[in-house]
DNA sequence: CGCGTTCATGGTATCGATACCACCGGGTAG
DNA sequence: CTACCCGGTGGTATCGATACCATGAACGCG
């Protein structure tokens, strides 16, 4: 690639135009205070030479970046893209850019990475994790900028929050399961580092106890090679070997209770007649006619569009959790 | 949230450590050329004071945003998540930072989001897309930086490109089937706006006509509400209805092939026995021994770790066209 | 008619880090 | 003994846009 000639300044066009750079300036970011005339002279300048605000430049001296940061736990799973995408949508409404990188669920990663964003001086921070190490703690109280916890309500957010309880959302699908006549309900798990939200959900069955019969709570263990729908139906094989009368199981995914509905099918097992299973997170297959999954469903675009509108309004309130709330839906498999 | 104080500057840095503001950018920039007791002491100055180096400032003055632009399809496709994975890694070894946007498939929106790119002077601009507007090209042209297309190989590339053949990957699935004894073979597309890489797949298909008995074509138009496996099913149904003797069924994506697949098992039809369905992408659940589907499996992270490679090194050739290829995997569907 | 006000515009200092050149002391080569 | 080099360091100009203040013209009002 030839170095070639260096990018167009704002000086070259303002003498293009004949005017002063500040004029040219005012043109392209406030075009309400520049007279008609003069705004069209700037703009045909600008065309002619294919001019691009420098906004490394801009950053500089306006001290604003125009910037938020995003640190998200995986770009892998549609659930945080959807965020990301009303996130960007909304802050591109307002001049803001989006830098993302991914923490791949890891604290420490996450804290090596928040460095890295800081030195872009963003105007805010959006995290999707409320798990941060001590060094990132100190980080982000120095930073002096607004923090946005997603997808969970920390008790205490390290500023605010946008989300919504995994806790209730156990609870939900545990007391449909009830209501919908079944007591001997089970809880299948899958066992991953990190990954609180889980156990969360788990936390949220558990708190039904009372209204069932007996705690039937199984967790598989995570390795790497085999994907969703095998965790699901192996764990669905060790609850039906430990307590054969099980009625219903409530899912910690939906990739998961896919498996598990899989394994049901397999053993002839009619679902859900004597068998109920639900999941979580309403993946794109769930709604589809062949599996047709009870399961809860996140707006995670509204989340993203959510942070984006605080961030935009700015003066956001210490301590601010902001519960999004989900929805049960249900479907064929309960 | 508190204005409050401002960032810490390398001036009150370098005061605190006693040095010159010159010595504390070299001491976190090229170590190297520091003596360790200074670096020492703006080491412990930094940490004292919280200090985060200041990249916009560092962009304007040494012309180096270390930014590389990209404008994704869409984030939320797994493939397109890995090849984001692989370029953020591949480039933060090298300093460099990924600054994202995606354009839903709409090559209007990818020229709207150039300038807002160009305006962050980025080193280098990666797009998934080879589909460009007018507006575009002459955006790209004039940047003067290297542009990198992913994902496909166009004969004529803006610059270079980072990807495999997706026609080839169609005729490699339809002579998988001849190979295995299958003459009789029909091909399921899905009718989408702007997915001309679904074409080029059909169209590997139709090299084959030769040794096929005759085209059998099929595309389910695609609708608003109704998810990937639906359109399988479809799909499947229409084909048996026109050809009911057919063999074997190429899919255009996994989505489309597992719909496929399950109407298949719901009317009974021996896979593979009477009938091999193959899909494309080697999405997490081809691989699952429920479904264990013959498919094509692309390495996106590797594409992206090979772009952030050639960003590296600098110097790109004009009209590069790397073919990074892509693997047919067969399972239990064929 | 003069004064205050608003609108459009320009000049100059400034943001924070880095490029470039200068400098200094000590070592080696001639 | 001088000349030169080199690692380590600092001063100053600079990157490109914007903040801030100043200016001048046009206008309304008493």
């Amino acid at each position: 690639m030839a170095v070639g000639k260096k990018w167009v300044t704002m000086g070259d066009v303002a003498a293009r135009a004949g005017v002063g750079k500040i004029t040219v300036s005012r043109a392209l970011r406030t075009p309400s205070k520049v007279s008609p005339v003069t705004l069209r002279k700037v703009q045909a300048a600008v065309d002619d030479l294919g001019y691009v605000l420098d906004e490394t430049a801009g950053a500089l001296s306006s001290q604003r970046s125009r910037v938020v940061g995003a640190l998200v736990s995986t770009l892998e799973e549609a659930v945080f893209a959807a965020t990301v995408r009303g996130l960007t949508e909304g802050l591109a409404e307002g001049g803001l850019q989006l830098m993302l990188s991914a923490t791949q669920y890891d604290p420490g990663t996450e804290a090596a990475l928040l460095p890295t964003m800081l030195g872009r001086r963003p105007e805010a921070l959006v995290l999707t994790s409320d798990d941060h190490t001590e060094a990132a703690h100190r980080m982000l109280d120095r930073g002096g900028l607004p923090v946005l916890e997603l997808w969970e309500l920390p008790k205490q957010p390290v500023h605010a929050a946008v989300g919504f309880s995994n806790r209730a959302a156990g609870t939900a699908l545990t007391r449909h399961m009830v209501e919908t006549g079944r007591r001997r309900v089970a809880f299948l798990g899958l066992d991953r580092q990190h990954d609180r939200r889980a156990r969360l959900r788990m936390e949220g069955y558990r708190d039904c106890a009372g209204q069932l019969a007996g705690e039937r709570a199984v967790a598989v263990k995570a390795r790497p090679g085999a994907v969703g729908p095998d965790y699901g139906a192996e764990g669905l094989a060790e609850i039906l070997r430990r307590w054969p009368d099980t009625e219903a199981v409530v899912c910690v995914s939906d990739m998961v209770a896919m498996g598990a509905l899989c394994e049901a099918r397999r053993r002839g097992i009619d679902v859900p007649g004597r068998l109920a299973i639900s999941g979580f997170g309403d993946f794109d297959m769930a709604q589809d006619s062949a599996l047709a999954l009870t399961t809860i469903h996140i707006d995670g675009a509204a989340i993203g569009r959510r942070a984006a509108e605080l961030i935009l309004a700015g003066d956001i309130p210490c301590g601010l959790r902001e519960d999004m709330g989900f929805s049960l839906i249900r479907r064929a498999t309960t």
